[in-house]
DNA sequence: TCGCCGCCGAACCGTACCGTACGGTACCAC
DNA sequence: GTGGTACCGTACGGTACGGTTCGGCGGCGA
């Protein structure tokens, strides 16, 4: 691999996490390219020659946020079967915590409401810098999980598919639409126990199908 | 309950159908109140009469298309096991097909991309008119499933969520961002029958809880 | 000390779009 | 015929924004 990925000089990150803050806060309506100028203390020239074009800021404020995204790069093999439902119950808090987030939301949002366009670069980025690699991390550790024989995946992505479906449901997109988690949907922790407890019900580690019952 | 709802006049809705096209072909961007006259052979001063303003023109489309949402009004009792499983599998594969289609999409994703502003109406509308009405009708299905012992859901909404969560899953999201349906996801009947399985693994008739193995 | 470079701040230009105003037309009531 | 209503098509004002240009300033090497 190569160096840590510089990508951006710092002051240029400083720039972008301004630019960041008065997405997250207005939307895109709010992301003009004066106002990114005024909040950071830049100016447009300056922006022009580090991103190219309005566009190009878009990409590098995607780019930027999704650099943060760290995966810890634990060791998966030799775990209990209680560890390993730990891990998955671990894993389902910070994917609901995330997506909740403002800054994911802001993010999803912008790339959803640019979308439209054909190509939609942006929603591409956040397809491979963002839930690709989530989904990555999960996917090994469900790799680990059946080779260890704690449960039954015969093909790791359709696990894992169902896995975000038990966990998130169709609470995502309601938080896109502007609804607040409230009420028991705010309990992370107790949504996540019972998204592992469903999906270890539907992957059994003895049974050899994929949740589909016999007859 | 009222008069079947004219709510707009027939030329009105022709007008509501032009704007539709547009921004289903092209986005928000492509809706300007000059390409909407042009679209539907009507004058911009008759858009202000009628809507009053580019946000309610935007809500009146949603509204437009919300109208045309029908739950089949069907008789949900006396349903054998088998034609419980069936009613399940046609409405996974309506709401797969619904969320696919271009109209789903394009509406979702403008009400998505206006949901940062505060209140977010078209957000709301849109969780109101139609994701609601869905959830509804697919209630009142489990309550008559559960009633009948097909399945044991002590809570109707918790048991749709599941059962959306299972359909589902991340696609939507996916779609959102401009991923096209390939391969086996295309199958939305496969889809359907899969979900259903694992729905109805998850809440057995004859089990008490929801899900969570005993222990 | 001098010139070069990168950057800031501000002014500027062209364009796109919202909302309104106005002239012209078809239709209806009387 | 006459007035009224609803509508179309277009032109216009005002504004906001993307992108460019220019003057000035501090740092830095020679």
């Amino acid at each position: 691999m190569t160096a840590p990925a510089p990508e951006f000089t710092p002051r240029q990150n400083e720039v972008l996490a301004s630019a960041l803050r008065l997405v997250v806060e207005g939307g895109e309506k709010a992301l003009t390219t004066a106002a990114v100028a005024r909040a950071a203390n830049c100016s447009k020239e300056s922006l022009y020659r580090w991103f190219g074009d309005r566009d190009g800021l878009l990409a590098a404020i995607v780019a930027h946020q999704a650099s943060k995204v760290r995966v810890p790069h634990e060791n998966d093999d030799q775990l209990s079967a209680s560890a390993f439902r730990e891990r998955l119950v671990t894993f389902a808090e910070d994917l609901l915590t995330v997506l909740a987030g403002d800054t994911s939301l802001a993010l999803n949002r912008l790339a959803i409401g640019q979308a439209s366009r054909e190509g939609s670069p942006l929603g591409r980025l956040l397809l491979e810098r963002g839930r690709l690699r989530i989904a990555t991390r999960a996917r090994v550790l469900l790799e680990a999980g059946a080779a260890q024989g704690h449960i039954a995946a015969v093909d790791a992505t359709e696990a894992y598919r169902t896995l975000y479906g038990l966990i998130v449901r169709d609470a995502h997109g309601r938080w896109l639409l502007g609804q607040e988690p409230e009420g028991a949907e705010a309990d992370f922790a107790a949504r996540a126990n019972l998204s592992v407890d469903q999906f270890l019900t539907l992957f059994p580690p003895d049974a050899q199908n994929t949740g589909r019952p016999a007859g």
